[in-house]
DNA sequence: TAGATTGTTAATCGATTAACAATC
DNA sequence: TAGATTGTTAATCGATTAACAATC
């Protein structure tokens, strides 16, 4: 389930809808692909065909970014990518740190598509003392200890949680005390959190469900 | 993101709407902490506030399902939890297959969460040599070519792929041909698959976007 | 009876769709 | 000019909200 703690409202200077911000990174996705294929150019249909959207959907989703397209021309793909990433705030790098280097911290943290999309993974975090001092991706395991430190030290905004259900409400208090205002969270829990902080969340039986749901559905 | 490949109307004989089945995980998450602690009955407002959804919201998801509370009295938890679970077609184990044995995929079957919840893991496949043989979770990793084997002797019909971008759209097809009906995609790549088939997607890089969004939205 | 809480109604709000005029 | 394709409009559709009658 992905839900979103704040935001149950438009944002003042953005006028973009959730149904748009959610969809753009699978616009910006397919554009990636399209230009590293040598793309320069694309119509409505095409992007939509690549990213499983109506061609109209498409269309209203890119224009309310502003004027980017062409009539009877198309899009030019990097252009289009500029924009949605500013759109998302992507414009320089972002830093991000994470909590949790087990299995699932560590699969995170090697993630490749990371520095692609204007994100940096400046910190990793561990209560582990066995795991402090292995690499994850491009950083060194610290302590959890450091926590608080690594925040402000990369002035990160954004954190992400592989940690245990058990711990994960209170990593959460002391991730939001020192700075974080995006939370992704794995762990299977309702984190509390006070206004203005966006919590997401991933959680494995959650997408099984819905998926056996739509499955079970199929059968009758 | 959570792209849902099929189902853009009602089931038939359903009557749940979208957003409500996405919900339901949720209580049944919240349920299951307050059987845990001994709740034998809850209200749409104490339930709610457990979830983060409106009570008006959650009357109207439940009362979807059926008469499940008694005015004035509120909901018995164990009653709900059963009628919550046959709603998204838990009634019996589903057998579930996993593609990848990588740090992810290890992460993904070592997830507690999945006996509790109506789910099974019946197999591990990985087309990595070394891997095969060694336990994930409560299975022994089997090599990739035991696919079509595995979902045909366990009759599963959903599947979580933990492989890499390259391989997605190669084992997504041999999944669907032996038989599988809902995928859970973890690798970054727009998966084609057939009418009937559903597709959910869990991507690193759309959720930090989507959250880099909302932080971003709330500098300004 | 009095208080509490559900199930449901009616009104509001927002998103999607289809079509097409504007424009390259 | 003719063909193609965007940006936008108007109509449809669906979800949420607030309020309250029904009921325990």
């Amino acid at each position: 389930m992905s839900s979103d703690g704040a935001g149950h409202h438009r944002g003042p200077g953005s006028g973009l809808s959730r149904p748009t911000v959610s969809r753009l990174p699978g616009y910006l996705r397919a554009l990636s692909a399209l230009a590293r294929a040598g793309t320069v150019r694309v119509s409505s249909t095409d992007l939509a065909g690549h990213t499983g959207v109506s061609s109209a959907v498409l269309r209203r989703d890119l224009s309310s970014l502003g004027q980017l397209g062409r009539r009877g021309v198309g899009y030019p793909v990097a252009a289009l990518q500029q924009a949605i990433s500013r759109a998302l705030g992507l414009v320089e790098d972002q830093p991000v740190v994470l909590v949790g280097a087990g299995h699932l911290g560590s699969a995170l943290a090697g993630y490749a598509g990371f520095g692609e999309r204007g994100m940096r993974l400046c910190a990793v975090l561990d209560a582990d003392p066995r795991l402090v001092g292995e690499r994850r991706g491009s950083v060194v395991v610290r302590p959890l200890e450091e926590l608080e430190g690594s925040v402000a030290e990369s002035g990160a905004r954004l954190a992400i949680m592989a940690v245990p259900a058990g711990v994960a409400q209170t990593v959460a208090d002391r991730l939001v005390a020192a700075g974080i205002r995006g939370l992704l969270n794995f762990a299977p829990v309702d984190l509390v959190v006070p206004r203005g902080v966006t919590v997401r969340a991933v959680d494995l039986s959650t997408e099984l469900q819905i998926l056996a749901f739509h499955q079970a559905e199929l059968r009758q």
